[in-house]
DNA sequence: ACCAGGATGGACCGCAAGGTCCAAAGAAGT
DNA sequence: ACTTCTTTGGACCTTGCGGTCCATCCTGGT
């Protein structure tokens, strides 16, 4: 891979695809040209095509890509170890944290909703970032539960329904509370009898 | 209202609003142009820009607040009476029933994530929509509980994000799987003891 | 030192799409 | 029937933006 690049080509690539990434952010996919990337990474309309030959939706298909792995990034090292219960409860914390900093920007949001429906290779993202997710939140759910296997997917398909919910509410209201209830309700059935009720 | 605006003024008025949501609905705001929605409903520019003087913008404020009709009265007769177990089983179902059948199509998402960034009255109406389906769950869960406010409220909050979870993972996978897990989820602890338990 | 290939700059093009304007047709009141 | 306001048609303008092209500069290998 990244044939006939040299190092200062490939770092001028990816200045564009994190500057890409965060005007998308901001403006969302749809209000973010060509010229905003140009003029935030202080590149030419050639480099913007010599790294990117489909042009605009290759950028795009690439900012998908890399707001994907921060999705997962953002939520480590607590999503790879959700044994206990208190291991849930610091990522509902780091989930919390982290879109409470990212405020009204939400990378997620702007790839499903709005790149999803018009280019397919998005949408495929999309979705394997959905299914490595699921799969890490099924493994937690396993970890502490003694539910069948249908039940366990379940919990876990719910769960992450709940983050993409409160995430999109706090969108749209710029509130975390909602994230906050969703996610404090969405785990609950997961925390351990209390000793005092034995 | 509707000064000097003849029956079939405001006949045409409305078909464009109509047209225009369902265009949005199906490719998003972003890529639904006013060509299309004036081959859609057989009218000219002049018309557009007479009944929506800030042309598009205005056409799409309009859209949001039409669609933030439909989406509390697709839930309706539910929404209006959860003064049982099992009348919000019911509107689970409802509510399940009418986004399967939109499939892929959601009005929420367009309007939240694609209008509300640029235009802040869209925002507004979203986020009284918002306020107004709170309020319908936050009585609904005060009927079936005994909790007290802030956990009503916040119970209400993780429903109600549960729902837009739910539809969210739906635009991006197509499954329906997450907005019923994510359903049952957030009401089940609204269902009263079992009686065989007691 | 040379050269091939990558990196960069920026002028230029074409078109789609939002928006303007004027004139004609149709309604409604008197 | 006359007038006035609304409704409608559609040509036309403007511009923003994606995309193309070529010339120039830089870098790395031999």
């Amino acid at each position: 891979m990244n044939k006939g690049m040299t190092a200062k080509g490939r770092a001028t690539r990816q200045r564009i695809i994190v500057a890409a990434a965060m005007l998308t952010r901001d403006k969302g996919a749809a209000e973010t040209t060509l010229d905003d990337v140009r003029a935030a990474t202080a590149t030419s309309k050639s480099q913007l095509f010599h790294y990117f030959p489909e042009g605009r939706s290759d950028i795009l298909a690439a900012v998908a890509e890399y707001e994907a792995g921060q999705v997962l990034e953002a939520q480590q090292p607590h999503l790879g170890d959700l044994s206990t219960w208190e291991s849930w409860q610091g990522w509902r914390q780091a989930v919390l944290d982290h879109y409470t900093e990212l405020g009204q920007k939400c990378p997620l949001g702007s790839l499903t909703t709005e790149l999803g429906k018009s280019s397919p290779q998005a949408r495929s993202i999309a979705t394997s970032l959905y299914d490595e997710w699921e799969a890490a939140l099924v493994r937690g759910v396993e970890a502490v539960t003694s539910d069948g296997e249908e039940a366990v997917r379940r919990r876990a398909r719910s769960i992450l329904a709940a983050v993409q919910g409160g995430v999109v509410m706090l969108q749209g209201t710029g509130r975390t509370d909602y994230l906050d209830a969703a996610l404090t309700a969405a785990i609950s059935p997961l925390r351990p009898v209390t000793v005092s009720a034995e």
